[in-house]
Order: structure tokens, then C-alpha cells, then sequence
DNA sequence: ACGGTAATGGCACCCGGTGCCACCGACAAC
DNA sequence: GTTGTCGGTGGCACCGGGTGCCATTACCGT
């Protein structure tokens, strides 16, 4: 049983990692006590993971790629913007099963700093992928102010979202998810005066 | 000549590590290089910043104060979105001597890797203020939605609008902030179709 | 059984960051 | 001037993340 990342052994990572960073916080449990409790070297478990960090993101790749499906899939109908949010909500509207996996993740993510730090970096993809969509849709390039801005903004947003989620997940994600973007797109009628 | 930061020690050290990791590359820069270009040793280099990254900041926390003090100044009048995007452009309105520091600074965090991950901590410092602020005018606690929105987007808002200023320098920083808040606070006109 | 291929793990190494301590220059008291 | 204190300094050893290199191991097709 090799020749393929042997067994489950890159799974038993991420839990091992999940699971000692949630207890004892990120920067506490070294590469080695992850490695050691996935049964694999620590040389193994960079060979798995670029860095620490990546052990708490599962398939973010296979979640960006699925966004810029949908976005593609959508062809030019519609509202650029909406389109944008709906996509948003529609790749994070995950099945209830998988929520306290999310949950765990994204509490890690959002609080403890070296993670938050290292999650510009992951959530710069999404924001090429949205960049690149707005692009397309409005005639700019990629890096015109206006992809870029819808793209940095409903990152934001859906950000926010998922701490408020965090703080209170009485309700859904994806109500959040809404909220969030309606504020957004009206323009935050709330704070006009 | 010692009892206090050594001449100009500190600023020396600044220039080092902004000449070197402008014309080499954050990442191969090690800190003692800098160090010995700023004529001190690694260990004092790094009680003058906290991580190598911080090298690149320069008074960012008196930057983050004069943004609370023009927030807390204006008091309750006007609307509140207005208020903390006008207080970003003003905080922004550099002098003319100081716009090639600072896009040499901005060049740097925007574009490399790890000193973009590492500017999600400085940002931080920045969002708990607009965060409280918001909250202060609405009645919400700092950690509700509304507050953490406003704050994350017109940060996000922001950062786009350095992003633009840095490819295209020909329009000044504050116009593209304006550009930018203007879009976000009409909820994006030019893509409602 | 055999050779190729790929995952593995050990090792040495680099670098960022820290705790500890010894040193040294400035200054005050006497 | 001597003494003592204080604070910035730098050397040193150490830890932990990450990497290049290489030998080993396990699977696979033939």
C-alpha cells in the first residue's frame, strides 16, 4: 500500500491537526505532534501539507474551482453582482452533516492569528476567480478597480458572515450569507443618517 | 550614546529592510542581513520589530490612532458610512514628500506574499476601531454584523483602492479612494445588469 | 523473480524568533 | 573619582517551521 498517499493517512492528518490545534491552540502543537499523531514523519506530513496552516483547509482548491463553475456555468445572464453573491452562497451552502467540520475549520481560521494571517493567501485565489469573472462580464481587466473591488468586498463580506455565523450559528450560514450581501449591495441603507 | 533606540538605529533599520526587500525579495532577505546593513546585531533588529515583517510598517499604530481620534472627533453627526470613508481618505491624504515611501511600503505589503498575509494582523488593529465606532452610532455591540461589515469592507474597499494607485499612479491615492467608497456606498451601479 | 516507480522517513541544514546573560556606556550619589 | 544602577546591546544556545538530499521500502507490470 503505497504509490498513493498511503491509507488514509492524509485524512488522519487533517483530523490530528484539527483536533490538536482546536485543543491547544496553533501555534502550541508543533509539525511533529501532528505528524506523530497521524502515524506518518514530519518530512511525510510537509510533503502533505506546504505548510502547518494547509492541514485545516481540506479542499479549498476543489471549493474555488467549484465557484468558478458556477460562475462560468451562469454565462452572462443576470446581474454581475448577484450573480456573484449567489454563487458565494450557493458553494457554502453545505449539507448539515458537514457543518461542525466548518465550523471547526473556520473558528481556527478566523481566531487564531497565524492562521488568519495565512488565510490572505488562500482567499487571494477566490478573489482572482471573482476578479476574473466581473472582468469578463464588464469588459475591464482583471486588475481594473472595479473586478477588484467587487472581489475584495464580497470576500469581506462572506467573511463576516461566517464569523457572525461563528458567534451565533442559530441561524443558518446562508441566511448570514444574504444579509451580509443585501446590506452590501443597498448600499447599507441602515447607515444613511 | 545608549539609553535610548541607539541614534538613528531604528530608522536606519527601516531603510535597510525596505531597500533590500524591494530590490531582492521579502523571502530572500534574511534578518541579518538587514541587521548588518543598519550596522546592528540580528537580536537587536528584532527588539525594534516584533517579526522581520514589521520592518515595512513604519508608525502604522500612530496611523491607526490619528484613524480612532478623526472618528471619534467628528462625534454622532452625519451618516455613519460617510463618516468612516471620509476619515479613511483623510488619514490617507498623504503630503507629496511622503508618496514614495509609501508606495514603496504599499508596493511591498500588497505584493509579496508573506507580508500580505502578515498585513491581515495589522488590518485587524484597523477594523476593531471602525468596528466600534459603527457600533457606537447604531446601538450594536462591536462583534455584530453590521459593524464588523462595515469595517471589513470599507477595508477591503481600501486596500483595493492602493492596489489601483500602485499599478496607476498617475491618479492620486485619495481619488481612488473616493472611487472606491462611492462604488461600494451605491452598491455597485455600474452592475445591476 | 525482477526492475521501475513513487511514497516514505531520516538527516542535515537554513532561517525566523526567543530566553538568558554578560557587557558597556550614561548618569546620579557620595 | 569611585561606586552603583539602569537600559540598550549583542553573543549564544535553543526551538520550531520548512527544505534538499538520499537511502529505503512497498507496490506494480512483465
Amino acid at each position: 500500500m503505497a504509490a498513493q498517499p498511503r491509507d488514509g493517512a492524509r485524512s488522519r492528518a487533517e483530523r490530528a491537526a484539527l483536533d490538536l490545534f482546536t485543543s491547544r491552540g496553533f501555534e502550541h502543537v508543533t509539525s511533529d505532534e501532528v505528524a506523530d499523531s497521524a502515524g506518518i514523519s514530519r518530512r511525510t506530513f510537509f510533503r502533505y501539507f506546504a505548510t502547518k496552516a494547509d492541514a485545516v483547509w481540506g479542499d479549498f482548491a476543489g471549493h474555488v474551482a467549484r465557484l468558478e463553475q458556477l460562475l462560468t456555468a451562469t454565462g452572462d445572464a443576470g446581474p454581475v453582482l448577484a450573480t456573484v453573491c449567489a454563487a458565494y452562497v450557493e458553494v457554502n451552502d453545505y449539507p448539515d452533516a458537514e457543518l461542525p467540520l466548518l465550523r471547526e475549520r473556520m473558528q481556527l481560521i478566523l481566531a487564531e492569528p497565524a492562521l488568519l494571517a495565512h488565510s490572505q493567501l488562500r482567499f487571494a485565489e477566490v478573489d482572482l476567480v471573482v476578479a476574473r469573472y466581473v472582468a469578463r462580464r464588464t469588459g475591464d481587466t482583471p486588475t481594473a478597480l472595479v473586478p477588484r473591488l467587487v472581489a475584495a468586498t464580497t470576500r469581506a463580506a462572506a467573511t463576516t458572515a461566517f464569523e457572525a455565523w461563528l458567534t451565533d450559528a442559530r441561524t443558518p450560514l446562508t441566511q448570514y450569507l444574504h444579509q451580509a450581501f443585501d446590506e452590501m449591495a443597498a448600499g447599507f441603507p441602515g447607515l444613511r443618517r
